[in-house]
DNA sequence: TTGTAGGCGTTATCAG
DNA sequence: CTGATAACGCCTACAA
């Protein structure tokens, strides 16, 4: 095998030429280090012999300033962090699209960490992240000492998908209990008397979702069902589907913590016979893509998830260059989607 | 506002607070920078006395230390980095999942880009990564200049997704080809005789999954079109499924080049009329997740993306570590999963 | 407009 | 086992 470098055994192949450092270019042009720094950072007047001469040797060098370097003079890294918690949901895919296009614009890398994968505990991951980071955007679903010890010792965050309780946080999110209550109006106007929501609890937006369903039904002689998963993915709704939907009074609509759990349990109910929206209802939340090819389409609610995940970044783009307004919660406005999967009862194809 | 910073005047919220040197340990404890340093970094034996002076001097101080500062010493981040083309396609997804995870265990940080939010020219986001990172794990889909720089001055890296041209690189992926022709030898099987190939020509994989075909077919008499679509996704799909199934001779089975692409045609296809598969079998490549929850579910190829991205990151951490053992690329052996969108031609359901 | 020099926080070397 | 000290590559007063 074999390769360019300069260290022909350099093990496993290609070892990385030793990079062009700012004092090498200052010696091949004839000037100070501090003329290079400064010509790189621009915001000066130079020669035009200077300015050529430099530009000449930067491009021939190929060199570029080493991050690790500049960051320790200046505190900043220039790589922001996210801290998602199963980048397999699609919810969390199109939030880490929207954050990743901003910082793109900001000039800031994108360290990305999946909660899902952690064997390491919570705080110490978020330690070890954020001296590698000049902010954060994490969920807040995180557990309180995470969330105190960012509060106080932690790189300036924002925190997605709710509100939180601390003071002075900037967070930004939909509102939960307000998607949920537009939901149960739709299907309480829908003629539906039995509905089923089918949680799941280890998410602190299940119960907001739950409240506001029961906020909906309030009154109105509708009954409403309470079920559980282990975890907010397909599996679990076709796992769960026979004992929502077969039970002695099944339920005439079942809404689902999220789309993937709905995208299982339609699945399962026509598996089981059940013919979807005819027999029963189904619906979910978060909009994913793949809920509007499934047959019927999914009924969902809209939560914005790429442009939680947009304007997360860039609140926190924002605190990074000390532009901030202050703390503050932004609530996004939820839509519903109504399609084939749920429709008014009484009414046939 | 009130908050816990030193600084009260900081703008927009906490500023954070300066943290703890190596100094400020060894000033509290009583010992040298050299001995706190080489405490924490293991591999020496201390007297019992400064051990525990340590211990708690350092939990007190909270202290961690500094990874730029670190890095600028031993030459590594401890972060890698990982360009794909676009998060929302789930192939890419479940390619970082896998990655993520094998970083994580290696103790590594995830430096995340997608390219397809690229207003900055390719290979100018590779070379401002590449300082920032110890090494990469990079689509094998990039312009001939920009793996032609990262060979010869880039960092280690390992491309996914085929073979590159270059000597000695280290890549992994499955055969495109192959992975083809398996599924034209299934469709052939199952007695189709006209088949088009909604192709991506965006992506290099599209030509290759297009030869497996003609391959399957060669001397057997089926007849294959090819189309091609402006971006892989279910709305392009959508788009072109009038044009190819609605012509005087009808394909009896189509193929697309992924996933998304076949869950947009199959969709539009029932919206036309025809039923999948009695009209017209429906198949794609990925084994997205959302494949199994169609219906009719999708037939398609499992390209083993997550393992992909966690062989990637494998190799990848190897050669980082040294360990590597030569350049060359794996490959992964492809399946196909028959389901309900193809069935043999003759039978009705 | 350009140069000099000090220091950012850490690790590695070498001496005690 | 522990300590002093020289780098690592860069930025930023301050001086010229």
């Amino acid at each position: 095998m074999s390769d360019l470098s300069d260290d022909p055994t350099a093990p496993g192949g290609t070892r990385r030429r030793k990079a062009a450092t700012i004092r090498d270019v200052a010696q091949a042009a004839g000037v100070s280090t501090a003329t290079v720094s400064k010509f790189i950072n621009g915001g000066q007047r130079f020669t035009r012999e200077v300015e050529d001469r430099l530009t000449t040797v930067i491009r021939e060098l190929g060199y570029v300033s080493n991050p690790l370097a500049r960051g320790m003079i200046t505190g900043q890294t220039g790589n922001v962090g996210i801290v998602i918690l199963d980048i397999l949901n699609p919810h969390f895919t199109s939030l880490v699209k929207g954050a990743s296009r901003v910082a793109r614009q900001a000039g800031l890398n994108l360290l990305f960490t999946d909660a899902a994968e952690g064997e390491m505990p919570e705080l110490a991951m978020l330690q070890a992240l954020s001296r590698r980071v000049d902010g954060l955007v994490v969920s807040a679903r995180l557990s309180d000492a995470s969330l105190d010890w960012l509060v106080q010792a932690g790189p300036p965050a924002v925190y997605y998908g709710g509100r939180t309780s601390h003071p002075g946080c900037f967070s930004v999110g939909s509102d939960n209990s307000e998607a949920a209550l537009m939901l149960g109006r739709h299907l309480r106007d829908l003629g539906h008397r039995r509905i089923a929501y089918v949680g799941f609890s280890g998410a602190r937006w299940s119960a907001d979702r739950h409240a506001g369903l029961l906020r909906a039904f309030e009154g109105s002689g509708v009954e409403l069902r309470l079920h559980d998963v282990q975890a907010p993915v397909p599996e679990e709704g076709e796992r769960i589907a026979s004992s929502v939907l077969l039970c002695s009074e099944p339920p005439d609509a079942v809404v689902a913590y999220n789309d993937l759990l709905a995208l299982g349990l339609m699945s399962q109910a026509q598996v089981l016979g059940l013919n979807v929206p005819g027999d029963v209802s189904v619906a979910g939340f978060d909009n994913i893509i793949y809920s509007r090819y499934t047959s019927p389409a999914l009924t969902t609610v809209d939560m914005g998830s790429e442009a939680v995940g947009a304007i997360a970044m860039q609140r926190l783009v924002e605190r990074i260059r000390g532009e901030a307004a202050g703390g503050g919660h932004e609530t996004l406005i939820a839509h519903v989607l109504p399609r084939g999967s749920t429709r008014r009862r009484g009414e046939r194809a």
